[in-house]
DNA sequence: GCAAATTAATGATTTATTCAAG
DNA sequence: CTTGAATAAATCATTAATTTGC
């Protein structure tokens, strides 16, 4: 009856962000704004003002509710071949991307930035669909789980951690056998990435952000090009 | 000597990430990884295969640092305005910019979407030099700090708290206050947005989302279109 | 042997925390 | 001190692997 299961499109999110950012002449009168100890009413102010006021409603309202950003005018098949890519929902990595990725990963790369994030996500298209912010988030995941996995283990190194059931649980075991290196618990901050909107800029790696990886991924100046 | 620091260009980023994701046939051979259980010794056996691997060394390798993104390629102006905004770091909302994107927020905006940032940033960068990322932290910011500063006083509401900060006592006690109209510090999950490059499809709003604001933001039912 | 039910992994988001510019 | 910006942690949700009942 409902269609509405089948509207899954693998929808090509193209720039969408900035194209509106026209080149504003800089002239940002104050550049300051109120702080919140003074009393900001200028919302009522600012329905007065003869600027060129979009309607607020149109925004707050609701008006459009999911729209997929990418496909959504694109008067195309996208109803017929509901099917023809086979999980339309979240990204399902072939074994040579995760190959990869580990394989980067292994290499030290921690998180990668936007430029290195274009490039490895045109590679892996190679072996199937992927975008930018699959490749953004395995990493982010991957480190986040290697993470924790190594601080369990830690913890329940020595004892045979009596509550395991040992029924099923053989699972998890020739996993973790020689991957001696993967990152470290204290690890601290450092934000390089950014994304497609983001630029990326400065990245200030406070310390051992990835490892004593025998190289490091982000040299602390940017003269890049 | 170096000039990193005049590299800060609002560039466009114009779609970068999708325009790869080429329709790959779906032939993704197996589109299915190992389980943990098996052991992946895959990193190997892709080095050999005789696909069109690209250079690891390229990735890992820092080999160009902090370039952005957006701005990459395209031999344009890039350099010339430079500084043709005051403070080339970050962004500095004008009164307009602030005022406007309070009165979404009370308006009970609290994650726009990508269509909304899109809207609100093309609207807001008629008073001043303005981006996506920029509108969508500050939601993000101006969520948190209204809910801290909520729990705050709903904690110690008779004290001064004269300079010592509550030190991280039990924060967690009278928390469902019925803040009026901001937020509620029993917030559940809600995934609406997506930015650049990301695609906005389905969000399940669990809850109470924006509150018992007169208009709700997102409908739960994700059929939209 | 196969498909529904279960479980384990993990992709994708949101929230909390942190850092630093101004 | 405020707050824009970024990352890490926690969480949600979906898919693949596994189990189970026929």
């Amino acid at each position: 009856m409902v269609v509405e299961a089948t509207m899954k499109v693998h929808q090509f999110a193209r720039g969408f962000w900035d194209q509106h950012v026209h080149e504003t002449p800089s002239l940002t009168l104050g550049c300051k704004r109120f702080r919140p100890l003074a009393p900001k009413h200028l919302t009522a102010k600012n329905s007065d003002t003869n600027d060129p006021i979009f309607d607020l409603k149109s925004f707050i309202r609701p008006e459009s509710g999911p729209i997929k950003i990418g496909s959504s005018d694109y008067h195309k098949k996208e109803s017929a071949q509901v099917e023809t890519h086979p999980g339309g929902t979240r990204w399902n990595p072939t074994q040579e991307q995760i190959g990869i990725l580990e394989m980067l990963y292994r290499g030290g790369m921690r998180t990668p930035n936007a430029q290195q994030i274009e490039q490895i996500t045109a590679q892996l298209g190679k072996y199937g669909k992927i975008e930018g912010k699959n490749v953004f988030y395995w990493f982010q995941n991957h480190k986040a789980r290697e993470r924790q996995k190594q601080k369990r283990n830690s913890l329940g190194l020595s004892s045979h951690s009596p509550r395991t059931p040992p029924s099923i649980l053989n699972t998890s075991l020739l996993l973790s056998e020689n991957k001696g290196d993967e990152d470290s618990p204290h690890k601290r901050k450092c934000r390089p990435w950014t994304f497609e909107g983001f630029d990326e800029e400065k990245r200030y790696c406070t310390e051992d952000e990835d490892e004593d990886r025998t190289l490091k991924l982000f040299p602390l100046h940017p003269e890049g090009r």
